[in-house]
DNA sequence: AACGATTGCGCAAACGATTGCGGTTGATTT
DNA sequence: AAATCAACCGCAATCGTTTGCGCAATCGTT
């Protein structure tokens, strides 16, 4: 059956369509009565006016466009809740765009949303992305970007993100308190700048006197081999974790070696999963739902105005 | 500055919108050389249709909305993964909407994929929905749904998921091989239909010698306390988890409780996180990728045919 | 050579909502 | 009583692409 149309209830109801358009769209130039009349049977019929063809018409999507690498256990999930939700209160729709941490499938993905005429981007990209030429076309198209989680420096574009250094900083501070002299740290990918930043602002921050091991793991699994070698090898018991997988990894390994009580584990976490596996998990809260709420907003924020002003916004975030 | 389109390029070309429009969708009325003559200028000035325009004029909007409760920290980011990957290798894109779990914003997201004209509905139910009158006006639009996870019988729509009652089914018959005289069993809420197909299957299979505690938890915390709680007074060591959120907390009583190597944990787990907590994990394999996959691919099925034939797909498993 | 079939392209009408502008009322002012 | 003005509403163009139909040119057949 063919959907109704504007026309139609035009036409039953003795108006011109663009009254019956103006009086949904609560124009101040349709009477009070004639707008109710109108709004009524639409609400009776259950129409509702076909979006396709207004937001032709006025050229706006109102869809945002969440590009990323992968939805990950911990943490993307809660920024995308966190993103939806504002976006909805906002009569924003979420789309979801995976690159799956290729650099190809990345600007793939910005094409495709620049022919999708979303009203925004929000990226957070791929460990090989060096440079951000292939957001070019969308500062000429004028669709706003914002970066979020994994980023790079830029000018151009507002990004959204805790301030890593400082957060790895005061981790690197309560272990000092500890008096251990020996901490096993493990990053992520040496590529990423959240590591870099992360592992600058550890080492500037902790005590020289203490002896790190460093590691660079990919996964839970390779946090977890190291973690083990450490304590096998150094009898280490405090450890530093960037993320909520390699604190998995290190959780398992000092659990294996019954050594769970004696030592001490401070990293980058969520709080929804770990604290339940060691009970003496300090850990900066990387709350998900905070960031992806704060990047929805600076992205609504850009759409609003006409002038485009780039922000960077860094999130507040402690150590419990 | 204003975008190009396909007039433009008809002017440029002395060529006709017409046959532009023609050319870039390979319409057969239209020579080779003029078609090339065409596609390449479009290339050379990085030219894409307004997909609106198109998009409007033939009544599809290359879009799926995915509307779920919440993304939970496993499982459901997997069935994101395979559902995008899917419809991406089809062109198609991926919305999502969230329901918090709560009812009226499960109507109001399918009310909103009606405006926006998706082309297809996947939908994994709330908890509190006990019918699904709410999908009526799908079905006169003439939108496909196809239910997956979360689901209810239904003599309408499509669904996808892996058969409950036996995987459960065969979680107990590794549990009778053990010879243990007792289990503590968690489900998840009562009410859930996942919950209740599992604990029948648990039950029909399970030694009637081997007795069973019963806890229907929400989160991880009410798993681990009540695992927790049978340890101490049972000094139960073998354990039935619905999901990896439940088997967390299983996991880290048995962990603390330092009875870690006697237990045996049984369940249903997507096998990326809890593996690594327990050496002596057995689990249903749970994969949302598989899933994902499977839900898109039906969807797509859907679109392609006319007349719309309900099926019902499910997913193999095994215990690992 | 005459006639039907095929190929290749343009014309113009959609698709459904929005909006600038102009016209019709009736009320208010001078 | 004429003029001014505001309040309301309709006309028609417009957004950019697609597509049914028609027309001309070319091709093949007897």
């Amino acid at each position: 059956m063919k959907p109704m149309t504007i026309k139609d209830l035009a036409n039953f109801l003795k108006v011109s369509p663009s009254t019956v358009s103006r009086a949904l769209n609560n124009h101040p130039d349709i009477s009070l009565e004639v707008r109710l009349r109108v709004q009524q049977l639409a609400k009776e019929l259950q129409f509702k006016p076909n979006s396709f063809a207004a937001n032709f018409r006025k050229k706006q999507s109102k869809l945002i466009a969440v590009v990323l690498p992968k939805i990950y256990r911990s943490f993307i999930p809660d920024v995308i809740e966190g993103i939806t939700k504002k976006l909805n209160d906002n009569h924003f729709q979420t789309l979801i765009l995976l690159t799956e941490d290729l650099f190809e499938r990345e600007i793939e993905a910005i094409n495709q949303c620049c022919e999708m005429r979303v009203d925004g981007i929000l990226l957070s990209l791929c460990n090989q992305t060096k440079d951000l030429n292939h957001l070019q076309r969308c500062q000429t198209i004028g669709i706003p970007v914002v970066l979020f989680d994994n980023t790079i420096k830029s000018d151009c574009f507002s990004s959204v993100h805790i301030n890593d250094a400082l957060a790895a900083g005061q981790c690197a501070e309560f272990i000092n308190k500890q008096k251990v002299n020996r901490v096993a740290a493990i990053f992520g990918p040496e590529e990423l700048a959240i590591s870099q930043n992360r592992k600058l602002g550890f080492f500037s921050a902790l005590a020289k006197e203490i002896t790190v091991d460093i590691c660079y793991a990919k996964d839970s699994h390779e946090a977890y081999t190291f973690a083990n070698d450490q304590i096998k090898k150094h009898q280490t018991c405090a450890f530093f974790g960037i993320s909520d997988e390699v604190l998995l990894g290190i959780v398992s390994a000092v659990n294996e070696n019954k050594v769970t009580n004696e030592s001490l584990v401070v990293g980058f976490s969520d709080g929804l999963t770990m604290p339940f596996l060691h009970r003496n998990l300090h850990y900066i809260n990387h709350n998900g739902k905070v960031i992806g709420k704060a990047a929805a907003a600076q992205i609504l924020k850009l759409i609003a105005e006409d002038e485009k002003l780039k922000e960077d916004i860094l999130i507040a975030v402690e150590l419990l």
